[in-house]
DNA sequence: TTCTGTGAAATCCTTCACAGCT
DNA sequence: AGCTGTGAAGGATTTCACAGAA
């Protein structure tokens, strides 16, 4: 998966009421779930088994059954999962009911593709700001979103209310930026900056490095590579 | 992690020589302290202890130590670790020793940040073929390299002897350029398309979705949110 | 004494296998 | 008869904690 600085310790969270605890690696496989719904509904499919669904998201059924199961009994034995209903069910656990306003910060090549990228959209998220440093960038207009000044910061993130930021800047400048959209009130942050992000405790840090995963590619191929100098089976 | 479709069962790779097996997890770590090291020597630090590495690349130092154990004993006890020397040992397991050529499917928004992605060189990739239908944009130059037609993807593959690639086309075409790219020659293939791709044996994917990231975040949003609730402790 | 290297324990995740609805 | 839901087994990864080298 990739490579997360995770809550770390986190005292146990006290009160598990009744929807808790569903495993980072479980809530990570949903949106492919989801996208695989929304495929089949539109082909429409009306009903779907364990075993189709895991095909065609990738994964083992069995692992797909314990999936959903944290979500609560929604299949029925015998027949399967109804797709809509699927949909509606594992769409409000992953937090797309809600329209999560999102902040992007750097509108360079990787900001501008993010800020293009439809994903985002049918997926509940509003990209509501555009930030970038750059006096040939502020102003110009990205699906009718004027980029702000760097310098704005706080008051876009107040002004949109986005509580969720991607950093796509160079690394030198994603500690200061992630200082101030914290100060600011941003409590999770995607970050593509090639650097580790020091956080109070409360906001949460995802990491996307390209390179990493290019080396890790890399990798097999070298292993793969030692693998054929000595006689295979 | 990254939700990576992984090398599923594969059998015990057999010929465990020398300097076989180290987990998924410890690899997909090593461009991080590698990272973390290059900076380092920059500043000028010659030696480093397991703890203010890892604090840098944040993680756990137990967690560093077992990672770097897996590669060999580097350090030196009661001192730490020599900066360039650990910085040799990783990037030669980690692939970097090689130059790899890596090919770019699609040229959109995301193509065009990656191929301009300075990480890639730095680390020993090399973009050696960018690949794109449109005709708007065959022909024309990023960092000097052109715009190869998506019809030639075959000829660009044998023609650069690049056996990594990435996609970073819409969903829709994403498995049938990798069929073709499987079918030259590719055995490493990072995908961006918000699709699961299907492939032979020994050819590994790993998937990097946008979108699925944000949801991650946004799930542990709406936890910060139900536990905000109920009083806390 | 300091800090690495590593068995062993603890934790997290996946897969198996089967009981139980429909 | 078919397919879900889930304890329990099995793996993988992380963390602990300490023996041992400098």
């Amino acid at each position: 998966m990739p490579t997360t600085p995770h809550p770390k310790s986190a005292d146990r969270p006290a009160s598990e009421s009744m929807s808790a605890g569903i495993p980072d690696a479980t809530i990570a496989r949903l949106p492919v779930y989801l996208r695989v719904l929304t495929a089949l509904a539109e082909s429409g499919v009306a009903t779907v088994s364990s075993g189709a669904l895991a095909k065609a998201a990738g994964v083992n059924s069995a692992q797909l059954r314990k999936d959903l199961s944290y979500l609560g009994s929604y299949g029925t034995r015998g027949v399967g999962y109804d797709v809509d209903y699927l949909r509606i069910q594992i769409g409000r656990e992953v937090g797309s009911a809600h329209e999560w306003p999102v902040l992007i910060v750097g509108i360079g090549n990787l900001g501008t593709a993010l800020a293009n990228y439809s994903g985002f959209y049918s997926r509940g998220f509003r990209v509501v700001g555009l930030v970038d440093p750059s006096p040939q960038l502020i102003g110009r207009e990205i699906h009718g979103l004027a980029i702000s000044d760097l310098a704005d910061l706080e008051q876009v993130v107040r002004g949109t209310g986005a509580v969720i930021a991607v950093i796509a800047t160079p690394a030198e400048a994603a500690q200061e930026i992630a200082d101030r959209l914290v100060a600011a009130g941003v409590t999770s942050i995607l970050n593509f900056a090639a650097t580790v992000l020091a956080v109070p405790e409360g906001v949460t840090v995802r990491k996307v490095d390209l390179g990493q995963e290019l080396h890790i590619l890399a990798y097999h191929e070298q292993r793969k590579a030692e693998l054929a100098g000595k006689g295979e089976p």
